[in-house]
DNA sequence: GCATGCTAGTTTGTCCGACAATCGGATAGA
DNA sequence: TCTATCCGATTGTCGGACAAACTAGCATGC
């Protein structure tokens, strides 16, 4: 009687709304709906699903929080491309809510970024490296002020993400610098070392990615991120401890 | 006059329904609420919001969708972890949405699993072996179906990255994984000598991760990772193409 | 004692109809 | 040409309604 599970499947047909929100969405992965088509309209919608309008309006929902659908200005449903920085929004909450340590975080950072780091050295375009320098002058600027110094540091990791020019590298790992970078944020407060080293680093890395010599800008970043850790212990942190804990401490 | 944008904000209250989730998130998000808790019936949540039950469960779909909150079997709301196949949906759809082309989920993979094969190798517990072990009988006994290997090809990886168990790391290579395997699906039908090298491969990797030896686990894994774009290249496809036209050619 | 069947109350999925606010566009006025 | 005004269309929100499916409790049968 135990197999009866492994017998038989669920069957049962998901609610209106769900086989709406799909039909939309299979329209939009076969391409057949472009990121910027419009959308009809709800009550257009619910004749054609032959749906009442309130039963349409839950489907959107589903689609609006999925990112596959915004609503433009004014006021008319149009098809989108999921952003980037909603998507880490949403994996960094993941990450809290299974209680993620600062160790497996970091063991993924430190997977990340020195590739990151070497491939923005073979596509960085102009507009990178001045994002880079800008970003190293207003960071030797603030290198007495923590807050802001950690802030500028998320910042600058994001800039050489993004001179890969690659977007999946982007996406994976816009959630874990997310919650990984602000955590390190009670790191430079702790540690008056660490902003010079951080300094250092940065500046390493960038000349790196300016002389388009990835080996070297992906060793820098490995010695980086390996700061990271080692400061992050010496601060007398846990490796061990979920994330959420880190957070709360650095709202306060 | 040009300057209005910058000086003003938007300054819109956003619509109840999203209100709603949001003050719904943060209890979440503050730990006040935990993964298993029940909550209140639409029409108590109607009540204590002051809202109207259809603007209550457009709220819930969002909600539903970031998968904070479940329908627990028969059909009473539960808050929920957001699973992380169900992430990596969504990241796979954002990034053929993207048009992220192989050549960007090759460098990612590139990244991550080398290292998933390093820590999976210090981190696999008795059930890992025993996972790897069965899925390595499978893949010799599917050596001439291309399609079957691929399945498992797919499962193996995921697999070796669950012994590393690091969610964080699990959670940024779902995404990639689950599009970048499946559209290797191609490359193992059209070279025949692309099903004795994987199965070699793996069946390395999987020793070495045996013998807890984490610097051969991610040598092997990264000639296996190599091997996968050279085949790539050899089967004749062009790693800057856009994905999305190699899961076409998957379904035919 | 345990499995089954029945009953009543809850809760959800869906529908209908309604209305204020606002947006888009057309039209009239300066 | 620019502004003001009006009108229809669309969205956000509301109230109420009902069938289907679920929960729980109780009765029944073995």
């Amino acid at each position: 009687m135990n197999d009866a599970k492994a017998l038989f499947r669920p069957l049962e047909q998901a609610p209106a709304y769900k086989r709406l929100c799909q039909a939309i969405e299979d329209e939009i992965m076969a391409g057949r709906l472009n990121p910027g088509d419009q959308l009809p309209t709800e009550t257009a919608l619910a004749e054609a699903f032959q749906l009442n309008r309130s039963t349409v309006r839950e489907g959107i929902r589903l689609l609006e929080q999925s990112g596959l659908v915004e609503r433009i200005a004014g006021r008319r449903l149009a098809v989108a491309r999921p952003s980037t920085t909603d998507l880490g929004k949403r994996l960094g909450q993941a990450m809290v809510l299974h209680a993620v340590t600062f160790q497996e975080l970091w063991q993924t950072i430190a997977a990340l970024e020195p590739a990151a780091a070497a491939h923005a050295a073979e596509a960085r375009r102009p507009a990178d490296l001045e994002a880079l320098e800008e970003n190293l002058a207003a960071s030797e600027a603030a290198a007495d002020d923590p807050l802001r110094l950690s802030e500028l540091d998320v910042a600058f990791h994001a800039i050489v993400a993004e001179a890969t020019h690659n977007r999946a590298l982007l996406l994976a790992r816009a959630a874990v610098a997310q919650l990984f970078y602000p955590a390190f944020a009670v790191v430079v407060t702790r540690l008056d070392t660490a902003s010079a080293r951080l300094l250092t680093a940065h500046r390493e890395i960038a000349k790196a990615i300016a002389r388009q010599n990835a080996a070297e800008a992906r060793q820098w970043m490995e010695r980086h991120i390996a700061d990271f850790r080692r400061g992050y212990c010496k601060a007398g942190l846990d490796p061990e401890a979920s994330i959420a804990t880190l957070m709360e401490m650095n709202k306060a």
